[in-house]
RNA sequence: GGCGCUGUAGCUCAAUUGGUUAGAGUACUGGACUGUCGAUCCAGUGGUUGCGGGUUCGAGUCCCGUCAGCGUCGCCA
């Protein structure tokens, strides 16, 4: 070792110590004649003083240092002066007098500093993810993520789980999101995919027996990305056997118990809350509500079929809703000009044609341009129904279910965050639960599986299953942590006749279907147990933790909107060599002529 | 692919309705300073205003295109 100490561990009780200690320098206070350093590492800062009782030499090459050399120095730790100290740093009530100085590596000028207080743009930082990663929010995180899948993997140990590795080569399967595909070299024109998560190979070591398996596994995507997603990503990923819905969530349940107590010192109280996926998307248009606050979605469809005012009536009595949102308190601060800012959010965003709005004076009137319309019982009707206070700001689309949902639960995101509705640091965990089977596809009249097609009806929807696929509920459920879905799972399918009726349903023949999943029809066909799972976001499980509001800022080497990496350049050109080992030529897109 | 925000010194930002030589803090360079801790003080270097076009007597500012980062919709079983 090069060093006797951390940065982070020295104390009065280390005094008259003759220590080594190694790491950057930090800040630098050159006095003239004396130097006093910061000398960094990942366990904290420690004070180092060159004096010129040391020798004048010392101090002259000591004044040589620059930000981020990484230095040595051997020295006796000293309690600082009186009045000295400080309070800030833990190694604050001592310092070490330097008698030896060894610069390890000199650094260039720093195109950024750890130590800023401004954090540079995001680029420049991924940019230089070395710089950035020495920042002391960046290592504290790093450093929590570490200990969140340390307690996620003790947790699972306790329980009796297995780790087990599954393969990163794999096969492409149809369904779900863009593959990555890596060619192979020795079989020219086939490609391997990476894994979108390890489903099928999860569900196989349930059929051969290994009833409780978990792993923390990276995942790839190739879709576009957002705050909250990565093109590659890590999941802890959970399968056992001989279970039923119940058992997964009341192990989750006791794994977010387990985290919240040891990362946060914070008691939830279980079994946590849970809530159909019907009635997640009336009461607040979206199958991951942030639970932190209320200000939920009213369905005001019966009240506006009777009215006079058309842009209300005509939808409602066409099959259409009109529903709306409380925005408490936010009459006064909202202009018209905010309003209609918020007009072109629902329009642009999720294809509303307008708002209808009221704001509600001090006798808890309703007044709107639109106002006029209604007589003076509607407004108080549609005031009650909003449970209209004086000063409130009403909001309603009048669209189709999907439109009215997406809409109002952007509405109400957006203020949740603009009028601070909840507080930051608050954690809500819920559980979403009976999802449907399926949903309709965009383009034709067949019906998509909502998970995958793997996943089990409710026992109780068995029967009318192919009679009423709509309203067939999957044994489904995800976990929701402050509006953000942090995990998802599903009871599977073991029965094959249930397969088969839903891979009819799914509009494949036996033939696709064999042709696609052979390998999993023919281990299920071997003596399947009944089985289910869950997988959680590692990543955003830690952002939620960490406070944080992106991926990226909890993963060491994150990658960019376009799926760059801007340290390293990837993705890249390769050789021609390579290529014609592959098999592979590259059609130049043509250029579109002006 | 659509929409939006941002891009000015190494970094973080400013620059009035479009108007003189594009400023400040910090970093950097040099100097002063023995108790600092975001050290202080003095002086200095540092600019293709992302890139390309256009409008104009005149563009950091307005328009068009383009690139990059971020946010979001589509997409993500």
């Amino acid at each position: 070792m090069l060093r006797s100490h951390t940065c982070g561990e020295l104390n009065k009780s280390n005094a008259d110590e003759t220590v080594t200690l190694c790491g950057w320098t930090d800040r630098i206070r050159d006095l003239g004649g004396a130097n006093f350093i910061d000398l960094r590492d990942r366990y904290g800062i420690t004070q180092i003083v060159f004096a010129p009782e040391a020798g004048e030499a010392l101090l002259k090459s000591a004044q040589k240092l620059r930000s981020e050399d990484v230095i040595k120095v051997i020295g006796t730790v000293q309690p600082r002066p009186l009045g000295q100290e400080n309070p800030k740093l833990p190694t604050g009530e001592i310092e070490i007098r330097v008698t030896e100085l060894e610069v390890l590596s000199k650094s260039e000028v720093p195109p950024f500093t750890p130590n800023q207080h401004e954090l540079p743009n995001e680029d420049l930082r991924l940019k230089h993810r070395y710089i950035d990663l020495r920042r002391r929010d960046m290592m504290n995180t790093l450093m929590l993520r570490s200990k969140i899948i340390k307690s996620m993997r003790d947790y699972f140990d306790t329980h009796n789980f297995i780790d087990v590795e599954t393969p990163i080569l794999g096969r492409s399967t149809p369904e779900g999101a863009r593959d990555y595909l890596v060619p192979s070299r020795v079989h020219n024109g086939s490609f391997y995919a990476l894994p979108q998560s390890p489903q099928i190979y999860k569900q196989i070591m349930m059929i051969a027996g290994y009833d409780r398996y978990i792993q923390v596994a990276r995942c790839f995507r190739d879709e576009d990305l957002r705050a909250d997603r990565q093109p590659e990503f890590t999941q802890l990923d959970v399968e056992m056997s001989f279970i039923e819905t119940e058992d997964i969530l009341s192990l989750i349940d006791g794994l977010m118990a387990e985290l919240a107590k040891e990362i946060l010192d914070l008691d939830i109280s279980l079994p946590l809350p849970r809530m159909t996926y019907d009635e997640a998307m009336k009461r607040f248009g979206h199958d991951a509500p942030d639970l932190r606050f209320g200000m939920e979605i009213v369905d005001v469809t019966e009240l506006a079929k009777s009215c006079d005012f058309k842009v209300f009536s005509e939808p409602a009595n066409s099959g259409k809703f009109v529903r709306g949102v409380n925005a408490p308190g936010a009459a006064a601060n909202y202009s018209r000009r905010k309003i209609d800012e918020l007009t072109e959010f629902v329009k642009g965003n999720f294809g509303a044609k307008g708002i209808v709005w009221f704001k509600v004076d001090e006798e808890g009137i309703l007044t709107a341009p639109s106002a006029k319309n209604f007589s003076a019982e509607q407004l108080v009707q549609i005031g009650e129904a909003m449970d209209a206070k004086p000063g409130d700001l009403l909001l309603f689309l009048c669209d189709d279910w999907n439109v009215t949902c997406r809409g109002l639960y952007g509405l109400r995101k957006r203020f949740g965050a603009e009028l601070k509705l909840y507080d930051p640091n608050a954690m809500h965990f819920s559980w979403i639960v009976e999802f449907p089977m399926f949903d309709r596809d965009e383009e034709g009249d067949r019906w998509n599986a909502m998970h995958h097609p793997f996943t089990a009806p409710r026992q109780e929807d068995l029967a009318t299953l192919e009679s009423d696929p709509s309203g067939a509920r999957a044994q489904a459920y995800d976990l929701v942590i402050n509006g953000f879905e942090a995990g998802g799972g599903t009871i599977r399918i073991h029965d094959g006749e249930v397969q088969s009726k839903v891979f009819s349903l799914l509009g494949m023949t036996k033939e696709t279907a064999r042709d696609r999943f052979g390998f999993l029809l023919d281990a299920l066909s071997y003596g399947a147990p009944p089985h289910g799972g869950i997988a959680l976001g590692i990543d955003r499980v830690v952002m939620l933790f960490a406070k944080l509001s992106n991926i990226r800022d909890c993963i060491a080497f994150p990658k960019t909107q376009k799926a760059t990496d801007m340290m390293t350049e990837a993705p890249g050109d390769v050789d021609e060599a390579q290529l014609a080992e592959l098999g592979i030529t590259i059609v130049k897109p043509e250029t579109e002529e002006v």
